[in-house]
DNA sequence: CATAGTGATGACACGACATGTCATCACTTA
DNA sequence: TAAGTGATGACATGTCGTGTCATCACTATG
């Protein structure tokens, strides 16, 4: 059809993830990556801004979903319900649209390194702030705006984490639950059980 | 007295931020900040692991004196009273050991750069390990030390920067006081005011 | 049908980052 | 006095990331 193969940006990241499973993200440099995926080296620059990057694709539309998300809300609900109502079906969705052994994979070789670690923070940081700025939409003062945006995006964390960890079941909806349930029972009570 | 200047971290470090100051943190280059230090390039990298750790020298201890503040407290305390009492005053002489201008000029460094934004995410989260650990040791089972660590980063991260916003006025205590009251108040209610 | 335009890729050069290795020199210790 | 220690200088090297221009398939326009 073209004078290439179609799927340039695919075919970069799954080599990439490939790469980095079997001999670990440092070691692998990005000419092996290209060779794999049949390119030249100049083009993987051209579709990621760095080596990390090729595990974080997709991710930069998230910061908008959730401004759309948090303005199609209704204004009543508090930080947590609009997490449990209006957020965790979204999440489900983005989440699930990936096969779990690609996600379980992705966080064995982010996990391993330090830069890729730091990568995913920035990530949730992004999150963070399109919440805030969703809550002071809502009418919410700078400080309370910030707080619960941290609130929400450590419950969103420690739920996929959660859910991760025990291998996709029981599913990601009964995670957000649980661990939206250990906060409330945290903050109320105010001391540890 | 030797055959080199004294002080050769501090000289480093100095050098690094007034150039990340004058010029930015990518314009920057390592020969840069050596030579205004007076050492060669090899040297830097003797001293700091990449070019960004320049300026987050001695905070690798953080980790290990959160571990022996929480050891410290009282078993009593829950998440929140715990950072009030047993680790507000620590933030407290641990910030203002630094001026505040050094503070200011640095802050303002980092977030003219998300390579070093991500790094100060790195810093908070390591703490945010140890807080969690710290309430493993006090009994609280693995989901609940994981959230009452993230709440605790959130609580200390906010007032700093809340801090940092007004100028060191009023003081960093009364930072912390607003924000876990604010928190308080966010939580107990679970809607937005 | 022809020709110019568009967009992605290949090819090449290059500066900065980061590390390995060995030599050098002041200071310490025996 | 001589060996040992530790920090630095000097040099080489590999990878990262970017700028620049050429190339080629596809498309639009006349």
């Amino acid at each position: 059809m073209s004078r290439w193969q179609p799927g340039t940006r695919e075919r970069l990241e799954q080599a990439a993830l490939e790469l980095f499973a079997e001999q670990g993200f440092t070691e692998t440099t990005v000419p092996q990556i290209t060779a794999r995926a049949g390119l030249t080296t100049r083009t993987f620059f051209r579709h990621f801004a760095d080596k990390r990057e090729v595990l974080f694709s997709g991710e930069e539309s998230v910061p908008g979903q959730v401004a759309r998300l948090m303005a199609a809300a209704p204004p009543s609900l508090g930080p947590m319900d609009l997490i449990a109502e209006g957020l965790a079906p979204a999440l489900v969705e983005l989440f699930e649209g990936r096969s779990l052994d690609y996600l379980l994979r992705r966080r064995a070789v982010i996990d391993a390194e330090p830069a890729l670690h730091e990568r995913e923070l920035r990530k949730w940081a992004l999150m963070s702030e399109a919440l805030e700025q969703g809550f002071r939409d809502r009418g919410a003062d700078q400080l309370t705006a910030r707080l619960a945006a941290e609130l929400a995006v450590t419950a969103i964390r420690t739920a996929v984490t959660r859910w991760l960890d025990r291998d996709g079941e029981p599913g990601l909806p009964e995670a957000i639950e649980e661990t939206l349930a250990a906060m409330k029972r945290l903050t109320v009570t105010g001391s540890l059980p």
